[in-house]
DNA sequence: TATTGTTATACTCTATAACTATA
DNA sequence: TATAGTTATAGAGTATAACAATA
């Protein structure tokens, strides 16, 4: 089976997105969307330092840690997870399998399938980046009280849900 | 002077982040990261809504409303507000221009640069969508109380500040 | 020298569509 | 027929680097 080259990981960082003073935000900041955003930039930063150096976008550690937590997952069914199609997962696939963070084996139950395994190196790998990812995240978080990133977090449950 | 002939509108449809029944989602429920990346997807739907059939992003909407809001306004800025990189900016702004919606006028007071204006057309199109946009944000966070969605912006604006 | 806009180019991510092998 | 994975290809968005004109 002839394996397409996965792409080499450098990933980008984000530019921040500046708040340029003494310029006229309008309706911008009273919409959901445009804070939404702002706030991610503003954590994709924390996330970025936490996993420096392995490539790892959020899609990826997403996707890392959906296969840790469910293995046996098929390509299908992660490409849902993270609302890409069939063969963006299977790119994604290649990539993680190419540095031997995650190996594929045939579903007993279906030989169309593949079910997707964390290695001992991925296992290992996932563990650290989700405390790294973790911490950073509750660090970015820091000018809010726990009581207010609590809420914060209630909130983005109920207007995803 | 020759124009690059911008591209054509089709923006995407964002896919869905699906709650897969019966997965673990592990830690990623406790990242305020993925959370606002779920909810920056869901918001995303009513903006599409808002803004079918014009081709505009959320990038593109930005840009309208800060070139309205400060007429004359540099592209290197507009880069800046949008976190991209000033090619990116002429792209954008080509784009507008290619359109009847955005002008370039010479800065009267610096030889390099352009100073960017809306046409009447683009006035008229960013008030029917800004209306349009603020509508839909208001109408997507229907599940929160009036005051619940203040506080989620109070709340953004301190994690993104 | 530094900055603005421009051009050329490359790369990432993702989509669609056609193909295969299984179901 | 339908689905999982694969392959090929295309497009959107953005980055970097080099250049001209102006500061």
């Amino acid at each position: 089976m002839t394996k397409r080259i996965p792409s080499p990981h450098r990933p980008r960082v984000l530019a921040p997105i500046e708040r340029v003073a003494g310029l006229d935000y309008d309706v911008l900041d009273e919409l959901l969307g445009y804070s939404l955003r702002r706030a991610q930039v503003a954590i994709f930063h924390s996330f970025y330092e936490a996993t420096r150096g392995l490539g790892v976008t959020p899609p990826r550690f997403t996707a890392m840690v959906v296969v840790g937590a469910n293995p046996g997952i098929s390509q299908s069914t992660l490409g849902s997870v993270l609302g890409i199609a069939r063969s963006g997962a299977m790119t994604l696939t290649d990539w993680f399998e190419a540095r031997g963070w995650v190996e594929r084996r045939r579903a007993p139950s279906d030989g169309r399938a593949w079910g997707l395994h964390l290695t001992p190196r991925g296992e290992k790998l996932v563990a650290g980046m989700k405390r790294r990812v973790a911490e950073g995240d509750l660090k970015r978080a820091a000018s809010l009280t726990a009581k207010e990133r609590r809420e914060l977090l209630r909130l983005l449950g109920k207007l995803a849900g």
